[in-house]
DNA sequence: CCTGGGCGCTTG
DNA sequence: AAGCGCCCAGGA
């Protein structure tokens, strides 16, 4: 009789032990008894006999023959569950794709083929009436048929006719692994010579081949950071080693894709969001077995096991979408660094705009540092300027000058871009009689008005009601709309500008399959000359007609509660300017503001960003706040406000430290969010690990708290905002 | 007296 | 998380 430790998929901080009588390889799932359900979970390791075996119950059944977590990926669930303090079981439950949480085999599905059996003459012979079963017994005479295939040529009922006579057999086999399938017909594409600054990168990147090497590639937009990707992975693929890329989730496009798959001729396999279950465990299976060079995909794709690891890449590395918002709450950067140190394989953190929290650790040399500092082609960069819109006359949130200079670009048949950070017609409805504000009851928060589908919009629960015609308070007919949003602009801008073709970039125009794509394409095919969009606009995409770009309001993240907000604008107008422009038509920015003289904007704007976020993180510093502190948020929602403080009030008598400052209960930045009120205690210290010891110790005390029972509660170590 | 839903206890 | 027993309220 031996023991294992098994992790189910239950919110329990533990593993649980079972007997069996020969021991399972670690990471196999099994399916095993649990109080009175039967669950799929991972064996961890073997376990010790225990004293109290009355309790062990055995394995039911070992559904794997070899691990779905090889021991790298077990050591990283493992890490997961201990730096984010998530019980192993859920670590291991996200860390797979969804088929196999539910059991169904790992393996790819068997293939049926069909063969002829003996004596073929003789029984051809016998079917000289009947045609048909006579062709079919005749192409299986030479060798044996996919059944997928036989299927395509003859109907089922041909096939099992022969088979009752018992001139055909099936035999089901597994489908031929093919590792490194891709150097059969890679070859490396045309290529640009890359410059001085490419060169070195590529060289430095290729140095490290086989070792743990990670490296922030710090390169404007239009530099050429995806060059240096494509030259620095090739040796990587021709030797056999597969590449992993990590992209944010609008930036991973069809373009991106085409653009590694022409490159070397390969297929790549591809993960994003919308991705049904069977295609995404056969990338998995595909990467695993070593027949995928490349795998490219959003946050989720770091679990993605490798037969032959070679390179991690995260590109746009500053991206939020890299941390996952709910359940276990990792973050992928990070993810790829542990990955990396234990694949020992290189890292490439690329960014136009690089994360503070990276450059940190560049300019600290932790991590190798490339620099692109000139765009490709002689491309000037993009100007940027402040405009004081103080006293201006303003039409749906632009000021006539900007009108002026936006008419400017217009008749020489440049194209402009609008940047709005709010989708819908207006952020808030008002009755200009009585004040009274439409807001949603579940969230608190005003309604955002949207035209286009006549409604009124939460955007924090996504609850929706009618536009009223009159108030319901007072009954006046004096409603009004507040604020400005991506469809106001595209109405008001149609009125000054009728003979120019615009288009509106946001996620509520661009839902559905390739409709994104379509109009990315429609912009650089000149189609319209006006675009107004929200963030989407800011990722990835280059538009190289575009001479001018418009950032209507900046005032807010000046004076945000959110220390990363300055960071998280620079970045966006840093982005924003970079998708503008090119050699013979360089481009303008002007930021539309009401603090012209604020000396953020006027750091980014007259030094640029490496300067910005270099002087941000003296700020940060000399401010004791990350990354040169670390944190950890304890979060609590419930109907009843009072129960969320309660629970945070207990929680932090709980986690007394003389290291570890503790801020709250606070309300969450967003204090109300479907009917449920929401609160934070925010945990801090110079040292993360203080902080992962006391909630270490205090975390199964705190689960077991009545108060904790009473209330939706979360933990997120490192959090990217205080939402 | 029986049904149902809410709660809290347990999970190897 | 989720399945189960347990307890109390409500209906004819």
């Amino acid at each position: 009789m031996r023991f294992v430790e098994v992790a189910v998929p239950v919110p329990l901080r533990q593993a649980f032990t079972y007997s069996c009588d020969t021991l399972p390889e670690a990471g196999c799932r099994v399916s095993v008894p649990f109080g009175p359900r039967t669950l799929t979970g991972v064996v961890l390791g073997e376990a010790e006999t225990p004293e109290n075996s009355g309790k062990i119950k055995p394995v039911h059944q070992v559904i794997d023959d070899r691990p779905v977590l090889d021991s790298v990926m077990l050591k990283l669930c493992h890490w997961l569950s201990q730096y984010y303090l998530h019980p192993v079981g859920e670590v291991i439950h996200t860390v797979l794709p969804v088929l196999l949480r539910k059991g169904e085999p790992a393996n790819p599905v068997e293939e049926i083929w069909w063969h002829a059996g003996d004596n073929i003459d003789e029984n051809l012979a016998s079917l000289k009436r009947a045609k048909r079963q006579y062709a079919c017994l005749e192409a299986l005479a030479d060798e044996p048929v996919r059944e997928g295939d036989l299927k395509n040529t003859f109907p089922s009922s041909i096939i099992s006719a022969l088979e009752e006579k018992g001139f055909v057999y099936s035999e089901s086999k597994p489908p031929p692994l093919r590792p490194k399938m891709w150097l059969d017909y890679f070859q490396v594409g045309k290529k640009p010579l890359p410059d001085k600054e490419q060169a070195v990168a590529i060289s430095a990147l290729s140095q490290q081949a086989g070792k743990f090497a990670p490296f922030l590639l710090e390169g404007i937009t239009g530099s050429g950071k995806t060059e240096v990707y494509l030259q620095a992975i090739e040796d990587i693929l021709s030797a056999g080693k597969q590449v992993l890329i990590l992209v944010p989730e609008i930036g991973l496009t069809p373009q991106t894709v085409t653009r590694f798959a022409n490159r070397f001729g390969i297929d790549i396999g591809v993960l994003h969001s919308q991705l049904n279950d069977k295609d995404r465990l056969s990338v998995w299976q595909r990467a695993r077995e070593g027949e995928l060079g490349i795998i490219i995909g959003t946050r989720s794709a770091i679990f993605t096991p490798m037969k032959f690891p070679g390179m991690i890449i995260v590109d746009e590395e500053h991206d939020d979408s890299f941390k996952q918002q709910d359940g276990l709450r990792y973050h992928a950067r990070d993810l790829a660094v542990m990955r990396a140190s234990t694949e020992h394989i290189p890292l490439i953190l690329g960014t136009a705009t690089p994360s503070l929290e990276t450059l940190n650790n560049a300019l600290t040399k932790r991590y190798g540092h490339l620099q692109l500092t000139r765009r490709a082609g002689g491309a000037s960069n993009t100007h940027q300027q402040v405009l004081d819109v103080r006293d201006q006359r303003m039409q749906f949130g632009i000021a006539d000058g900007m009108l002026s200079i936006m008419r400017q670009h217009l008749s020489m048949g440049n194209q402009v871009l609008v940047f709005v950070n709010r989708r819908g017609y207006a952020p808030a409805l008002l009755c200009h009689h009585c004040g009274h504000s439409y807001d949603c009851r579940r969230c608190e928060r005003p309604y955002t008005v949207h035209r286009t589908q006549q409604r009124l919009q939460c955007h924090h629960c996504g609850g929706a009601r009618p536009v009223p015609r009159q108030c319901e308070h007072c009954g006046e007919n004096k409603l009004i709309t507040a604020g400005v949003g991506t469809e106001q602009i595209e109405d008001g801008l149609a009125k000054l500008f009728p003979a120019v073709k615009q288009i509106r970039i946001d996620s509520d125009s661009v839902r559905g399959k390739d409709k994104l794509q379509r109009s990315l394409d429609d912009i650089n095919a000149q189609k319209y000359q006006l675009l107004i969009g929200t963030q989407i606009l800011s990722k990835g995409h280059h538009f190289p007609h575009v001479t001018l770009v418009v950032v209507l309001d900046c005032d807010g993240a000046l004076f945000s509660a959110d220390f990363r907000a300055s960071e998280k604008l620079a970045q966006l107008v840093t982005q924003l300017a970079g998708r503008a422009g090119r050699a013979s038509k360089p481009g303008e920015m002007w930021l539309q503001t009401h603090n012209p003289g604020h000396p953020l904007l006027q750091d980014l704007v007259h030094n640029g960003y490496a300067h910005f976020a270099r002087q941000a993180l003296e700020e940060r510093k000399l401010s004791w706040m990350p990354p040169f502190q670390s944190q950890a948020v304890i979060r609590a929602e419930a109907t009843n406000a009072e129960q969320a403080w309660d629970f945070l009030e207990q929680a932090g008598a709980l986690l007394q430290s003389p290291s570890v400052r503790l801020n709250g209960p606070l309300p969450c930045l967003i204090e109300k969010r479907q009917g449920r009120y929401r609160f934070m205690l925010v945990l801090q210290s110079a040292r993360r690990n203080d902080i992962n010891g006391l909630l270490r110790k205090a975390l199964p005390v705190l689960s077991a708290m009545p108060a904790a029972s009473r209330v939706r509660w979360s933990l997120d170590v490192d959090p990217s905002d205080f939402s």
